[in-house]
DNA sequence: ATACATGGATTACAACTGTAATCAAGTGAG
DNA sequence: CTCACTTGATTACAGTTGTAATCCATGTAT
């Protein structure tokens, strides 16, 4: 029940590279943000640091270089970041998004065939497989 | 295609006041917040004229007091807002965002039903109704 | 032993946010 | 006509964020 600190955008990315794999030094994690960010590296220990500040991350302090590693899962961040979202945009309702998200995709049979199934497993999670 | 001002929290609030009805005057907007947020009315009228300062809103300067009315559409930046949300959290993939809210929500069958009757209209566009 | 390079710690700094308070000008009450 | 109130304009101020640079300590090459 601990209360999941705020990350903001910039720092998700620093999280979305140390929940692909982990645990991982500072220079992994610049490394690896290197081809889609354009930051210094400075810049992304900053941000490595102000998530152990936030306690999202930490690192094993006995082994040099640092290695760090998440403290929270994805899953849980994302579902509370969608709550929030979804109250904040969408007064919490999920309806509208997805009408938003349809008008506005390209979408496949397949894709759409895929989110009905989903929606199957929910209603009946018997008759899943 | 002017880009769309970066709508802030607490001045997302304010705009949901004023798509529901508009034009208002500064204190019929701190009056329809007063209800669920715990502002003072100075607070409610710094984002005001921060709103007006990112041309989010606009008043009618003849009028006295002012009555302001959004300059942009809740539909437009439902979808932006969504559109970075799905990219910063779920990697712009619009499955495990519903994975996650499907597994986190108690929803009727009717709720799965109009969920379901969505991916039906965007498949089959014609067969509507 | 010494100087340099590398990683880690500390500091920087402006923009944006939340949350107002103060100042100033126009309007209605007396 | 003058004073107080209301509305609008300007200012405040600390915390967060983006984006680093600087300082310091330690390991490495010479």
């Amino acid at each position: 029940m601990n209360k999941l600190p705020v990350i903001s955008e910039a720092e998700w990315e620093v999280m979305k590279i140390l929940w692909q794999s982990s645990p991982m030094t500072a220079n992994e994690v610049i490394d690896a943000l290197a081809s889609h960010m354009d930051w210094s590296p400075k810049t992304v220990r900053t941000l490595l640091n102000r998530l152990v500040a936030k306690e999202a991350i930490a690192y094993h302090p006995d082994s040099r270089p640092y290695s760090y590693f998440a403290l929270i899962t994805e899953v849980e961040c994302q579902k509370a970041e969608t709550k929030s979202f979804l109250k904040r945009i969408y007064s919490g309702s999920f309806k509208p998004l997805m009408v938003n998200f349809l008008k506005e995709e390209e979408l496949s049979s397949a894709d759409i065939e895929e989110l009905r199934k989903l929606l199957d497993e929910k209603s009946d999670p018997k008759r899943r497989g």
